[in-house]
Formats: structure tokens, C-alpha cells, sequence
RNA sequence: GUGGGCGUAGCUCAGCAGGUUAGAGCAUCUGGUUGUGGCCCAGAAGGCCGUGGGUUCAAGUCCCAUCGCUCACCCCA
């Protein structure tokens, strides 16, 4: 094929796809709406600033992900690679703090990352998300917990694993990361390359590494929970007693660091097993740091992604397929006159809100039939010259077969009776 | 950035150890029914065999390059 192609890692929502798509979306308006969160939309873009302060970097996102560019003034500017720094952004632009002491936004958008593709992985790429800002007690991190866990279980996902863990404050992320580095330390010459340079600039995630004798050390590193202030300790023992009283299952997982900077405390993922490599279809934590960073007075929050089109993978995986819609009514126009007629009455019938079509291409009655077949009629209206001189048209129930006449100013009636 | 797999009709794929006009199923259109669908039958239309080069009397098939898709590593939604 020599015609041009969407870029690597984009994809278009084709029609077959997008009513899964508007199905989800307004699943998800459903459910922040019950739980009391107001959608918030960002731009598509922002300084690249924004997220060199906010995500960090010297995360792999910031530094080597994003899709920069110089606009015409010179600034430079950056498709959003994640969503929760530019909503942070909006809610210090605007003071969204001035009209509530807890502010609680949701958002379904899109976010592009230059990595190469894979299942589940592309350059743009959807979440849906909430944000809860200003509160630093634990019940709001069980509720962000239950919105991303129970909407899940709406949108039909099972066999769902949550993986919890917490990261302490800063305080207590100083002293662990020295300790960490303390034992790192007489293995340094055993450490991949990548682990040798997060040594200096980011040692938790050494914590992640994949690769099988690092794994081995890493086993008997200290662990972050041992470092947790007495403060950090009862919070996080709070959001699990909380857990278990409303029966969210989750495991614990002192590995689970996560890849941005910002997080603090809670920490939090969710697996499916339906997805391949890329298995997780969530990932969220606190961040109490996050807005005194980007400028704002010291504020909690918290919040968490998931990955629109992982769910709908999941959701492929268990079986999950659109509810189709079908056409209430076909025209079949057998001659010039009967195809005039009809399109004067297909105009009367939508505007009834009846669901119609008709045939556009002049094909034959065999192809028009099938046609309403195809789109799942259930009537059909024939209309020719013959019709037209007695002042009626065909009406057919597909399903029974039985046809009859009727007068084009009974058919509203009758359809929607 | 690294590695594996795959590029043949609109879609899913065959194509036997290189050998005449490149096939099937589904979908599409037309007809079998001078104006009645789904099933069935018949026919038609639809292919720079991803692209470029090479080997050969001969390449969809072998070799090289290149582009694209895909999966995985890394990391993440």
C-alpha cells in the first residue's frame, strides 16, 4: 500500500470500535458522577516545564518519551505524556481550592508517549482518572482505591489483582534511600548499567529491575516499610483495615515503587491477567508533594489512571461485546417515485426519533432487503409508483413475514404505539 | 534503542522442492423469482504477491536491502 498511514502507534477509533468507546465513556460519567467527581478537561498540550518539574526528570517519561517541540514563540511545549500534572496545573491556575477544602476531579482523555508500541502500549493512548485534592487522611485514599477498583468490576473486568504498597513520606524516603544505597553499594559492580546510573539519580527503582542476579540482590535490600514514620505506618494500616471492611482484595508489594517522582505514601496498582505483558491496567498513589512542586501552597492529593484501551483488551479477553443498535425501520424505494416518496418519509420517520435508513445507491430490491437484514430492521417499507397511486405504502415485519398497507400518515402512529 | 514473527483480493488465509493465464472461504454486485429478505445455486467484479535490487532460462517462492505491521525486552496506563 502506498496511501498514507496514521503514525506509529496511533490508531483510529474505527465505527466498529467507537460505540464500545462512547459506551465506556458514559459508564464512566455515570460512575464519577455517583461518586461526586466533576469532569475537568485539559489542554492537549502544555510547557514542557510543566512536567520536567512535575513528573521529574529524571523519569524515563520525561526523559526520554515525550513529544517536544518549539512553537513559534519559542517555547517550548510538550503533548501531555501523563494527565495528572496538567490538571494540577489547571487547579493552581484557577484556584479550584478557593470553592472547596477537598476538590474532586475526573478526567477521560488522551496522553502520547513516544515508546515503541506494543499490545496495550502506544504513542497515544487513553485514561480515564481522578484527582482528590486537599485531603492527606487515608479515607480518601480508599476511596480513590474503590473508584478505580469498582469501576473496573462496572466496565466488567474479573480476576482483578490489586497490588498496594507505601512509599512513606519524604522524610522517610531520605533515610531509606541512603540505607538502599548503603547496601547497594558493595554490589555496584555487579549492576546493570541502567541500575549503576539509577544508583545516583533514582535508587528506588533499582527495586524494579527485571533483570534475574539483580532481582536476586535486591531480595535482601531493606525494605521501605521498616523506614515508615509512625505517622506514614498508621496511615497506611488505616486504607487497609479500610480495604478489608469493604472487601477489596489486595496484596501487598514492597516493590511496587512506581515510575514518577511525585508519589508519596500510598501507592497502588491493578493487574489483569487478560492483557499480555503489559498487565497492568491501572496505576494510581498520593502525592503530597506534587503541588507545593509546581508552585501551589503545600497540598495533598491523590489519584490514580487506568488505561482505556487495556480495559477494552480486558474486556475483549472476557468476552464483553457492545450491545448493537439496532435500525427500528428500512425504506425500499422500487422506482424514481417511490425513492422521491421515501425520502420525504424517512425525513417525517427521524424526526419521530425513529431509528431509519434507506437505500442511497439505487440497488436492486434483493440488495435492499438485505441491506435491512444487515442492519438488523425490524420493518420495511416498500414504495413504488404502485403504492404512490393508491395512496399507501408496503409495511413487512421482518421477523414474522406478515405485511400489510397503510397510509404514510397512519405510520408514526403505529410505529411508536 | 535491542531481539523474534509476519507482509499474497475489501477481510481471514492457501500457494506443495522456484516452472504456463496466482487460488479458497467470507464480504460485495448481478441473476435464478417481470415488485419481496435471511438459506441455497450460478455468475461477475476485485491482485505493481509491501518496495527496490540480486541469483536464475524462469522468482509470490531463493538471497540482500528497505519500509510497514506485530509481539517481547526496557518502562508503563
Amino acid at each position: 500500500m502506498n496511501t498514507l498511514r496514521s503514525i506509529k502507534g496511533t490508531h483510529d477509533i474505527l465505527p466498529e470500535q467507537s460505540r464500545r468507546w462512547q459506551s465506556l465513556e458514559q459508564n464512566i460519567h455515570n460512575f464519577m458522577e455517583r461518586y461526586g467527581y466533576a469532569e475537568i478537561r485539559t489542554p492537549a498540550f502544555e510547557r514542557t516545564e510543566l512536567f520536567a518539574r512535575g513528573v521529574g526528570s529524571e523519569t524515563d517519561i520525561v526523559s526520554k518519551e515525550m513529544y517536544s517541540f518549539r512553537d513559534m514563540s519559542d517555547t517550548s511545549v510538550t503533548l501531555k505524556p501523563e494527565l495528572t500534572a496538567p490538571v494540577i496545573r489547571s487547579y493552581l491556575q484557577h484556584n479550584l481550592g478557593r470553592i472547596t477544602p477537598l476538590t474532586k476531579l475526573y478526567y477521560i482523555d488522551h496522553a502520547f508517549r513516544q515508546e515503541r508500541p506494543q499490545k496495550g502500549r502506544y504513542r497515544q493512548f487513553h485514561q480515564y482518572g481522578v484527582e482528590a485534592l486537599g485531603s492527606p487522611h487515608p479515607e480518601i485514599d480508599l476511596e480513590i482505591i474503590a473508584i478505580a477498583y469498582f469501576s473496573l468490576l462496572e466496565l466488567g473486568l474479573e480476576n482483578l489483582t490489586i497490588k498496594l504498597n507505601s512509599i512513606g513520606s519524604s522524610e522517610c524516603r531520605t533515610a531509606f534511600r541512603e540505607a538502599l544505597k548503603d547496601f547497594l553499594r558493595p554490589h555496584l559492580n555487579d549492576l546493570s548499567e541502567t541500575s549503576r546510573r539509577r544508583f545516583d539519580t533514582n535508587p528506588m527503582r533499582i527495586l524494579d529491575t527485571k533483570v534475574p542476579h539483580e532481582a536476586e540482590i535486591v531480595k535482601s535490600a531493606p525494605i521501605i516499610a521498616e523506614y515508615l514514620t509512625s505517622a506514614d505506618r498508621a496511615h497506611y494500616e488505616e486504607l487497609k483495615s479500610g480495604l478489608k471492611s469493604l472487601s477489596i482484595p489486595f496484596e501487598e508489594d514492597s516493590n511496587l515503587v512506581r515510575g514518577l517522582d511525585y508519589y508519596t505514601r500510598t501507592t497502588f496498582e491493578i493487574i489483569s491477567p487478560a492483557l499480555g505483558a503489559q498487565s497492568s491496567v491501572c496505576g494510581g498513589g498520593r502525592y503530597d508533594g506534587l503541588i507545593e512542586t509546581l508552585g501551589g501552597k503545600p497540598t495533598p492529593g491523590i489519584g490514580f489512571a487506568t488505561g482505556i484501551e487495556r480495559v477494552l483488551l480486558a474486556q475483549d479477553a472476557a468476552g464483553i461485546i457492545a450491545n448493537p443498535q439496532n435500525t427500528k425501520i428500512y425504506l425500499i424505494s422500487l422506482d424514481d417515485p417511490g425513492r422521491a416518496a421515501n425520502l420525504v418519509l424517512i425525513s417525517q420517520l427521524r424526526n419521530a426519533g425513529i431509528k431509519s435508513d434507506m437505500d442511497y445507491l439505487r440497488r436492486s430490491m434483493k440488495a435492499q432487503f438485505r441491506e435491512a437484514n444487515r442492519l438488523g430492521a425490524e420493518f420495511v417499507i416498500i414504495n413504488g409508483n404502485t403504492e404512490i397511486k393508491a395512496g399507501t405504502v408496503q409495511i413487512k415485519d421482518l421477523n414474522t413475514g406478515e405485511q400489510s398497507a397503510i397510509a404514510p400518515a397512519d405510520l408514526i402512529s403505529h410505529l411508536l404505539k
